[in-house]
Formats: structure tokens, C-alpha cells, sequence
DNA sequence: TGATTTTACTTGTACGTACAAGTAAAATTT
DNA sequence: AAATTTTACTTGTACGTACAAGTAAAATCA
């Protein structure tokens, strides 16, 4: 495990834990040197990683401030719902993992390798405080996850499945966002009147394993809660 | 001048002239080191600085290659539309910048010391091949940018003129989505009946000058051009 | 007491070194 | 000729050092 890693997953645990609030001051990376036995560089990069992420300021001659992380539904955010909203949250599959095909509703380009690949497809409906938001359709190529099928993902989050079972990381992504009228199936489930407004999202999820690209096509209800993203240097 | 700047800053300009193509590997980290005459730790922040912004991929192993840059209007990307879209765009100042009041429309928390200050605002309307697009409304507090109601930056943009007459730039955002039915005065500008659905951002901009933030409301008909970003670690 | 200077922190930039790990072509062996 | 090994690159991680620049409280001076 590299270490920057190790000291950067501790400190964002503990500021998702609450052990660290917002406005605490991190421990300086001096501080982190000598209690991970490691050198500023190594330190430095990880409080680095933080600050991208958004989880905290960095403030030249004063120390790493944790910020208040955005309550809404993290759009950049590749973690999973939970992290980013403080609202009671539910996840329900409307379609657990199944063999299928590359849909035509996938707006953003699938690979060719992907095309040539067996597509699994799944289907969840976000809700706050008991309000469907968000309904989530997501394929991908199953070539490179034997198992997915039978795997379980209901409790954790899929990209936390990821990440444990495949070892499988997120590296960045694509989206196209769209403001449309809801067509009779989404608006259905969100349970609103057809033709009103829902924000369409089509995202490309680039993953460390480059045999798995995830696509994914979310249609969010705005009217309580907007989608939101944070971007620091 | 920073010496990691000037390096980002020349390969930059290259690619976004095209002396850099799509698909062409930048001068390995090296190359650069002695070029520059630095060390390896700066030509490398260069890189990884470009890479964060979108511009690069780092291949372990091979280099750094041009990436292809989103076609559709920059979310995230702090640079004016003109670099993100490759379509005959066209901006329109429906109102050029007045002294007014805070507005009630301004959708993200306004901070306590800029309600203490004059507000300034700015209306304008991009045409993507002479279609209307994207109306955006901008405040800002005009304390610390004397002579900007002075200035012309019809011609440039307004965060080109931030950056060179004011030497401030932009150092984060955060931003809230939202799908709405479009009202009277937004669909009569972008041109659509009222109630047809249109993207609504709203953005707060963070500056290198604390005393700076600049507010916006985007109103976007995504009928034709989706907005879209792109995210790499 | 009140303003000024010093001190002790913090993060920012940049130097230099070493080895790990991935890629691809050239050289060697079979 | 084909498979294998070597070589020469590339980026990734981590070590260690030095000084600049910003912050804030403690110490000093008027």
C-alpha cells in the first residue's frame, strides 16, 4: 500500500467519521511526518489529495482547514451517494445486475471493445427523506468482473464493490447534462407529472482497470434538491 | 514568476494553439528538466497541473499525451467558452457592468462582506452559430476591482480581463444543477416557449483575491449542445 | 500600557537523489 | 524465423534538504 495513500484514506475516514469537523485544523504536515515516519513530500501529497477532493483549505502559514463539503448530490463526486448528501437516504434496485444489450440510450460513445463485449445492465432509484430524486441506469462490460452477477451490492455502494472485490478504482470521468421535459417511464417513477423538467446526466466512468468503462444515465428530479459539485485548485 | 507556471503555462498555450495536437506526446519530464534548467519535481508539477486541468494524459511508462478536450460548454473549466467549444460562438452584452443591488436570484449563499459592498452586474448572451444558448447573469462585489465598470472586455473574457489587468484568477467554484421550466424572460432571450426546460446553474466563483467572489446564474437551452466536463485524477 | 520586534510555527517552491514499475524497440538466444 | 532477454527510455513513489512566505503569539522596547 503506498503510504501518501495511507495517510490521505486516515485523515478523509476521520473527517467523514466527524472526528475532524469543519474549520478543525488538520495536523501539519510536519506533525503527519514524524507520526507516519515519512517526509513532507510523501505528507504534503496526501493533504495535496484532500484539497482536490475538496474535503479540506489549505492556508499558507496557518495549516489544512477541513471545509464544509456541499449538501447536495455529488455530481464530480465519484464516491458514492452517502458521503455527499446529510439526508436520509434509500437505494432501491429496480433491476439487479443483468445480461443484456448496449442500450441506444447511452448518449455518451461506447468503445468499440465494449461493443464487441457482453453488456451487464442495472437500474437503481435514489431517495431523500422517502422522495424518489434520482433514478440511476448504469452498463458496463462484465468481461473483466467474473462474479458481478451473483455478487451482492445492495448494502455498500457499487463502486465501493468495486474497489473491495476487484480492486478497481475510479480515475475520472465524462458527463453531458441536459435539462429535459420527463418522458412517461421517468417521470413515472419519480413520481412526477410527465413533461416536467428532469436533469439528465450521461456520465463515462473511467476505471484503473482499462478494460472497464461504466455508463451510466442518471435522471434527477431538482425541484428539493440540486445537484452540486465543488472544484479547488 | 514561478518556474512550474512558466513551464504549465508555455505547453498550455501550445496545445490550445495546436503546436500540440490531440494524440502527441509533450516533451517527457526530462526533456523539460533540461530545458528549463530545473529539476524533475518542477517540470513534473507542470505536468501534473495539466493533466488536473484536462489537458493531458500521464501513461506510466510512455509519456504525456494531448488530450481530446470536451466539445460542449465548459462546466468545470474555468477558461472562457472559447476554448470548449469548437462552434461558431458569438457574445452578446445584453447588459454591460452596472452598479445595482445584491440580487434575490442569486442561488448560492452570498458572503457577509460582500453584502456590505456595492454589487456589480453583467449580463450576457452566448450564440452558438447564431443560435442563443446560454444566458448568464455574473455579481460580484466591485470593491476590489477599481475601473472595471471602465473597462471593455466585450472582446476577451471577462476571466482573461480578471487575469491580466487584475492579476487574479480563478482558484475553485461550487456549483448547484438544476432542471427548471424556463420563464418568461429567460425563454423570450434563448428563444424557446416558456416552459420548455432549461439547465440552471448557479456557480460561485473563488478567486486568488480572497475580497473576490464572483456569482452566477446560467440559464442554458441544452436542446442542441448538452453541457458537459470532464474529470481526471 | 501600547507599539514594535522577535520567535516559532505553518504551507509553498525548488533543489537533488534513488529506485520501482511500465513500455517498446533493439539485441540476443533458441 | 521466432521467442526471449536486454536495454533504454518513460512516469510513479519516496527519500532528504533548503529557503521563501505567510500567520500569530510571545518577547521586547519605547
Amino acid at each position: 500500500m503506498l503510504k501518501y495513500r495511507i495517510i490521505k484514506d486516515n485523515l478523509q475516514k476521520k473527517i467523514q467519521q466527524g472526528i475532524f469537523g469543519v474549520g478543525d485544523y488538520l495536523p501539519s504536515e510536519n506533525e503527519l511526518c514524524s507520526r507516519y515516519s515519512v517526509t513532507r513530500t510523501t505528507s504534503r501529497r496526501a493533504l495535496d489529495e484532500l484539497q482536490k477532493e475538496g474535503f479540506i483549505d489549505k492556508l499558507q502559514g496557518k495549516g489544512s482547514r477541513v471545509r464544509e463539503r456541499r449538501k447536495s448530490l455529488g455530481l464530480l463526486t465519484v464516491k458514492g451517494f452517502s458521503e455527499a448528501v446529510g439526508e436520509n437516504i434509500k437505494t432501491v434496485f429496480l433491476q439487479i445486475p443483468i445480461v443484456t444489450e448496449w442500450s441506444e440510450e447511452i448518449k455518451m460513445p461506447v468503445k468499440i471493445k465494449d461493443r464487441s463485449e457482453k453488456c451487464i445492465f442495472f437500474e437503481r432509484l435514489r431517495e431523500i427523506d422517502d422522495v424518489p430524486v434520482m433514478l440511476e441506469r448504469n452498463w458496463f462490460s462484465g468481461a473483466c468482473l467474473p462474479g458481478i452477477l451473483d455478487s451482492d451490492f445492495a448494502g455498500s455502494s457499487f463502486f465501493k464493490t468495486l474497489s473491495q472485490k476487484y480492486l478497481i478504482e475510479i480515475v475520472g470521468s465524462s458527463q453531458e447534462i441536459r435539462a429535459e421535459e420527463s418522458t412517461g417511464r421517468v417521470a413515472a417513477i419519480l413520481q412526477i407529472k410527465a413533461g416536467t423538467p428532469v436533469l439528465h446526466i450521461s456520465v463515462m466512468f473511467e476505471t484503473s482497470n482499462p478494460r472497464l468503462t461504466i455508463y451510466s444515465e442518471l435522471y434527477c428530479n431538482t425541484s428539493r434538491f440540486p445537484v452540486g459539485n465543488s472544484y479547488y485548485l
